[in-house]
DNA sequence: GATGAATGAGCGTTCATTCAT
DNA sequence: TATGAATGAACGCTCATTCAT
């Protein structure tokens, strides 16, 4: 087998081990015997555990963003199309993360605990999300198609929303609707909970 | 000092240590010598290293739980009153979280990728919330002031929404309002973030 | 068993183990199976392998050290008090050798070749060994009891005479006579090999 | 490349490894790297990592062996002739320690510690030294050129200032000059450190 | 002969837990 | 009840050596 195949082996299979059990549970004997190397060809390929799992980290993280497209929200912008780039962004997304569950798992919670610098470099990419996320915001408001409000809060609701559902995607063997996710979603963040009977009513009275 | 003194304090000075080290990193040692008790002694208080964690755990989880007063949205409620409750009940659990910081690192990252068993635990503590959310939510639809929609996921989101924002009150140290934090969430939950204008737009394209 | 008795022990046993297979050879295994205690218990009493080794070494180094008193040698020094002073140095560090044998086996062949940092430790050690040579040669020479030479040189011989007689002493069983070698070893350095005869040819002809 | 060039290519390399790191720390790996050949081709060489170090420490021991020409010590011998064959014989040591430093560094110190069977090999080749030097003795004794007195032991000190004084040649960087300091230690060895003055006194009381 | 990927025995160290005092 | 010395299972990692190509 080729140097090039034999890694990618052993990483999904790390993937799978350490999506079963967690960073801390899993063991290198145990991504080795499924993976049917000796030991030592592990470290022929990896530094070790922490570099393996910070590669597969890293790797889908990677392949998550790069799924997101930049949205052009010029002020004359046209609603209906931000809509649907938005939407298509998050569908990449969600199918992407369907596609590789035991990566995703590893990311939504394998990857938490796993020691004090491993739990800032995924902190700070969190806040690279919330950061675009603000901007996105900043260019919709310009466009008088956001209404305006505190972005930075807003930019963490959004990314709790996308977390949670992914985590609950994942973890949920049920199959699931993607489109169906996104649109509940999208509908709820856009447009709100409340009926007009209730948004009046507590205008009247607030 | 009497038993149950004792035990307050180990399990104070656990909760320190797990929160600043996170539970595999957090050694009985640690705690025994910040405690200033015998390593035997932490061994007549608690059962072991994972029985201590998931009683500050449960402890917390329960505190902010009973934070929750029941909303009754009867048909005939008052709109008003129900958002006036609904944001008591959210000012309190930030308050609670604010309050007791490191109990809330520990649930918030701490308690992930201790051990399978645990991860299950808590899932089943996040699928209580969002089964009480999908509740309310039912009741706000009967009640005609929740449009309709997915519930399901809506409560999904809504919880994603409260975990992001507990989780940055308590990793960033800045200090925060509780209460715009939860006006801003509360103004993106109920009117979406689109102007009337986007919103027309959409629809007449959708 | 105290704490005290019980370091003790461990540390006798890897005199022991650390004389007869050399350090890289002894395994922490060797040292808690013959000293009946557990592997943890041997890290209960000492930071790792490395740190017992440089303690058991730097206190046989010392304990030679001390034994040597220092010797006046102002210019109208006695020259046979001088001589009977020097010899009682020389037969003190014999006798210490003999009596730990296994403490001086892991000084003289057990350290050497542990890693790049302890070689410079004893190189160091025997530098100041040379120095202190060096200083008695030159008050030596000042109380014109010694022949002028190169002081330096000289006092790596008197080194390396030493060295190899004590590495003898302890890697020969044969029960040997200190006085017997100490006086031999004297009687050349203060005499040299050669006859009047030998010296007056190798003086009228070089 | 032929086989006897890439063997010596091999061994050469090796001994710089051996007497950068020592017999423990080096690794075959810090040798076929440098040797920009493949890790199995070193074992179609050498048997394995113990087998080309003796190789390498033999080969050194013998050529310094072959260095010493045998010296006629009949009875009638003249003293200056002896005198001259034996400076030479040391010099020519001295010229080839100097000439090959890293080898030394490998016999010197490297070569302790690698095991307990190669340590005996060691004492056994300075036993060799030993016996040889302590049959010129009893020759130079028959010949009236040396003082009586214990051979055996007064071999092991001859022995002991070689060996030092080779350590310290090549351990200091510092340039020195071999006749110098092989003139320093036949001073030292022929006519001992005391002036008459010290002897006569030390004769006169002990 | 040459390669270098693969092997796996081996070792140092950690740390939750126990138990005699 | 409190202590803290003792335990030993567990695990990550290294590196000399082998062997299929």
């Amino acid at each position: 087998m080729d140097r090039a195949k034999r890694r990618e082996q052993i990483l999904s299979v790390a993937a799978e081990v350490f999506a079963e059990k967690g960073y801390h549970d899993a063991r290198i004997d145990d991504i080795v015997a499924r993976a049917k190397v000796a030991r030592g060809t592990f470290y022929l390929y990896f530094e070790d555990k922490r570099a393996i799992f910070e590669e597969l980290v890293d790797a889908f993280v990677h392949s998550l963003a790069d799924g997101i497209a930049p949205i052009e929200t010029v002020p004359e912008a046209d609603p209906a199309r931000v809509m649907r780039e938005v939407r298509t962004n998050l569908l990449r997304i969600v199918e992407r993360v369907l596609a590789k569950p035991a990566m995703a798992r590893l990311l939504f919670s394998a990857a938490l605990g796993v020691d004090a610098d491993f739990d800032r470099r995924l902190l700070a990419f969190y806040d690279e999300i919330a950061a675009l996320l603000e901007r996105s915001l900043e260019q919709g408001e310009d466009a008088l198609l956001v209404r305006p409000g505190h972005r930075r809060i807003r930019a963490f609701c959004l990314t709790g929303i996308v977390k949670e559902l992914l985590s609950q995607l994942i973890s949920r063997r049920a199959a699931v609707d993607p489109a169906e996710v996104v649109d509940a979603m999208l509908d709820l963040v856009t447009d709100g909970l409340f009926t007009d009977l209730a948004r009046a009513a507590v205008r009247a009275s607030g």
